[in-house]
DNA sequence: CGTAGATTTCAATAGCTGTTCATATATAGG
DNA sequence: CCTATATATGAACAGCTATTGAAATCTACG
């Protein structure tokens, strides 16, 4: 397979479609995307996430671990705590579409 | 948890993450996203579909189904076989921002 | 140093899901 | 009507992965 070009922007180097199966992947687990979310207001705490999105923290940790080799989210200790934000402004605009995706109104005459 | 407002756009209707994660959960098996990529270029039947990614028109039938469901993807039939093209512009810009974070040059400081 | 708070790691289990192969449905043409 | 092509469906299996609870690090601070 060596489709493309994507309508805009930069193409998919050949080879690197798991990658971006990856990222999708990593978003498409309800408690990854909350803890996503979560942080999206700003740098938030491994036990402020938990908090939030009434997770343990050690699952909450195991996530975050997935999501920062991934570059989706970075971290950074301030004192005996660690806060995580979104890694770049793509991943706060791929949310975005998607939530645009979702609001989209049904047409009449597709469905199911 | 009620967290956003997400930076910009629409925000998320509460209890609706499920969706969201489904959606990105589909894109996030690498050959359902072949399957994506394969039409972005315009409507492609099932058969060319399969050619494309080397894999069987059962399989594709089957991830095209939830694909449509999600509403990521729309039919169209033509004659004895059915072409499938992306379901609206906002998949196409979710995929294209998620290229453009895969082609990210990575940060010398951070690391793994 | 020793305690407490915060985060991470480890191992084990249960549930989900992508794939395959066989079968079914549907459309067009002779 | 019968065949061939195209797509869809069903059931079953194998592999992966999210979750949990316990234990381990690590940091700050008295």
């Amino acid at each position: 397979m060596s489709v493309l070009p994507l309508p805009e922007r930069a193409s998919l180097p050949d080879g690197r479609v798991g990658e971006l199966a990856d990222l999708f992947r990593l978003l498409g687990d309800t408690t990854r995307l909350k803890i996503v979310l979560s942080c999206l207001s700003g740098p938030t705490s491994v036990n402020d996430i938990a908090g939030q999105i009434d997770a343990s923290p050690s699952l909450v940790s195991h996530h975050l671990r997935l999501l920062r080799g991934a570059r989706i989210v970075r971290s950074e200790r301030r004192g005996r705590q660690i806060f995580y934000s979104p890694r770049d402004a793509h991943i706060e605009c791929v949310i975005a579409d998607m939530v645009s995706h979702v609001n989209e109104p049904t047409e009449l005459d597709e469905e199911v």
